[in-house]
DNA sequence: TCAAGCTATGTTATAAAGTTACATTATAGA
DNA sequence: TCTATAATGTAACTTTATAACATAGCTTGA
């Protein structure tokens, strides 16, 4: 398991690689689910994981310009309700901001630690967690469809 | 302990005397914390507290407008910060949206259960499910600073 | 009690985030 | 190769939120 994988990303880890796993693991989850990772769908999640930052969707947009010509929001937005269908980025939505997500299992559970200091963002993955919020609700007699967890603070690196 | 106070609000339950309990714990609240619940902040948080539904920003603002002379975004905005700093009002950040709080501690934890069907929304308050995450955050060395819980689904009296 | 400093509100403009509606192009499968 | 569906292009617009600066109102201590 890389560092990618489990918590925080490690400062100066070989972000590249980290890249291209996010990019083959995309390809072949799209492959499995018989939908099309088009060239533009492709760029989005290239920049989105391009950082461990997550991105707006008009920072996105910003860098998909720089790269050729003028594209329109609604394409960024397009192409990220793509990926976050497929389970290859998620939504923060306490920062109205999108992360790559760089685990191989599509369909876990969304759950996010975001750093205060320096705007990382690292997968929690906590079954306990999602465990506890599923008793719970249905003690309240609730369904749980979809959860969302976002907590921010400070991590490892930046809390010495 | 009212209806209110615990899960999803009953339907048909006393309405009124909900919102009343709720601004006689805004003042008690204000005072202690020296603060002063004004005309503005008190009006929007009777709006807010008006409805078990999330209200967004622009709703509150129609609702002041209705009752009066018309008012910027700003002010509306500028009435929740107060009230969300006093824990009188809480954010649901993917609604953006605002609902009272009907718990009369301030800085307990923010759950939310939404239900899909009816956009009632019920607080969790789950010591349980804090403590999980704030356990496993700190086994991931993140120092916890706030959490953000949203469960999305059926509610009780939908799900039937 | 009144003036100085702080708190709250008013006013205007603008930024940031996201969507609608409809036209056009590309692709897969019969 | 034709056709239905999926993807993208284009333009306008809605919704959500904030910035900057002016004015009014409380409060507290000389």
């Amino acid at each position: 398991m890389t560092a990618a994988q489990q918590g925080f990303p490690e400062r100066g880890h070989d972000h590249a690689a980290c890249l291209l796993q996010i990019l083959s693991n995309a390809e072949a989850v799209c492959q499995q689910h018989k939908v099309r990772l088009t060239p533009q769908r492709r760029q989005v999640l290239e920049i989105v994981a391009g950082s461990h930052s997550p991105l707006g969707a008009y920072d996105i947009l910003e860098q998909m310009d720089s790269s050729g010509r003028r594209s329109a929001p609604i394409t960024v937005y397009r192409a990220l309700d793509f990926l976050i269908e497929q389970w290859l980025v998620h939504r923060l939505t306490s920062l109205n901001a999108f992360t790559a997500c760089v685990h191989s299992d599509s369909e876990h559970i969304a759950q996010f630690l975001i750093c205060r200091a320096c705007r990382t963002v690292a997968e929690l993955k906590s079954s306990r967690v999602a465990q506890t919020i599923q008793q719970d609700a249905e003690h309240a007699g609730f369904a749980v469809a979809q959860q969302a967890v976002e907590v921010t603070g400070i991590c490892r690196d930046c809390g010495v």
